[in-house]
DNA sequence: TAATGTGAAGCCTTTCACAGCA
DNA sequence: TGCTGTGAAAGGCTTCACATTA
């Protein structure tokens, strides 16, 4: 492997691949080929040997792909060979679904701490987490927790943002499209629901809607 | 205009356009030029004014573009000038927070009807909309729903994704990666948190997490 | 003059075909 | 023989520069 550009793109397949490779472990499988890996995730053979060839090619011709070495490299990769705590912000019904969402851990994730402006939550434990005050966001540089879950309403978004930036987190998953992410060096990922929904229907085949 | 192949990329940011649009129109502003929309919006104005020249162009050379029109242009594209109904199958927390969300509306959004398993939530009245019997979700065709909202655990995500199918609605969006599409004439559109999570790592400046 | 709309250039990603290796 | 890894071709999106229009 030369010194090549790696696409975005293609970073942003590797956990769609380390998700198969996981599911196809626990079904015992030790070894499989590149076109297998792309009937099994309903992609293009060619793109997934392509994709690893960025990284150096982890396979064997002849052969396929040892998938537990292959776990390990896309892990190494991804930086999820170490494991993440998560702070979570605004435990609302949004907040308490992503604490009790069960997906983060095979990629490495633990929700270390929550947290809350509401008197009568703070205290109280969810998920085996206690719920803290919002001022004690500070103490997450202490505790070595380095991605924030902004999960609070519109209006308190930004300054949940601007105190996760200054508690240092590297890294935002954000459901509120209602703040500026600011110039700063840190990764901002934000999934807005309703923009994800407003880009349905333009795809759609047709429309049985009501005229307005 | 000829007829130019419209690239994905650029349908999916008229969603973003349209969000600035409705936010510039509600401060007063009736007017803008596609320099002064960038700046807003943080993007380049030639992506702007190129992604509006795919659709045919909605601008008036020297003044800029009239906001009210653009607005009206970007819903018709986006098929967004009717209102879409959309039924929420999962009234867990996940689902209680997207009945609760308030920012469908700007988009033409109604969630019209929320569908559970559970013998206690059927009968129940959240955000006015009262909680149905999954059983009932054949009854979305007679009721002119055209979009199903996915929020139950992994193990009823296959299931439920086949009845809305049966059921005749135009597109999914679903919070569970388990289910298998099916080849059939819908749009899907799947929110993978922890996968998006997964992402954030890769990008992040510098890692303070603890070895595994 | 000021700003749009667009052909063309540039750049990046995907696809292909095949050399090379087990 | 079977499958990987990769240079090269193809394809598509972004950027640019400018002709055009109010």
């Amino acid at each position: 492997m030369r010194y090549h550009k790696i696409p975005d793109e293609a970073v942003q397949r590797l956990p769609i691949y380390l998700r198969g490779l996981l599911f196809l472990l626990e079904q015992g499988c030790k070894n499989i080929s590149s076109r297998n890996l792309a009937d099994f995730l309903g992609v293009n053979h060619w793109q997934i040997r392509k994709d690893f060839s960025y990284f150096g090619g982890f396979g064997t011709p002849g052969t396929g792909y040892d998938i537990e070495r292959l776990i390990k490299e896309i892990r190494k990769i991804l930086k999820l060979n170490v494991v993440h705590k998560a702070a979570l912000v605004g435990v609302g019904n949004l907040g308490l679904a992503v604490l009790a969402y069960p997906g983060f851990r095979i990629y490495g994730f633990e929700i270390a701490a929550a947290f809350d402006n509401d008197p009568k939550k703070i205290g109280q434990k969810v998920a085996n987490i206690t719920i803290e005050n919002v001022s004690k966001i500070q103490t997450l540089r202490k505790r070595k927790i380095d991605l924030g879950i902004i999960t609070v309403p519109c209006e308190a978004a930004q300054e949940t943002f601007d105190a996760l930036a200054k508690a240092g987190v590297m890294g935002v998953l954000s459901f509120s499209p209602c703040h500026k992410t600011s110039r700063k060096k840190l990764k901002v990922i934000i999934i807005d629901i309703a923009m994800d929904l407003a880009r349905l229907p333009y795809y759609m085949p047709a429309s049985r809607a009501a005229k307005a």
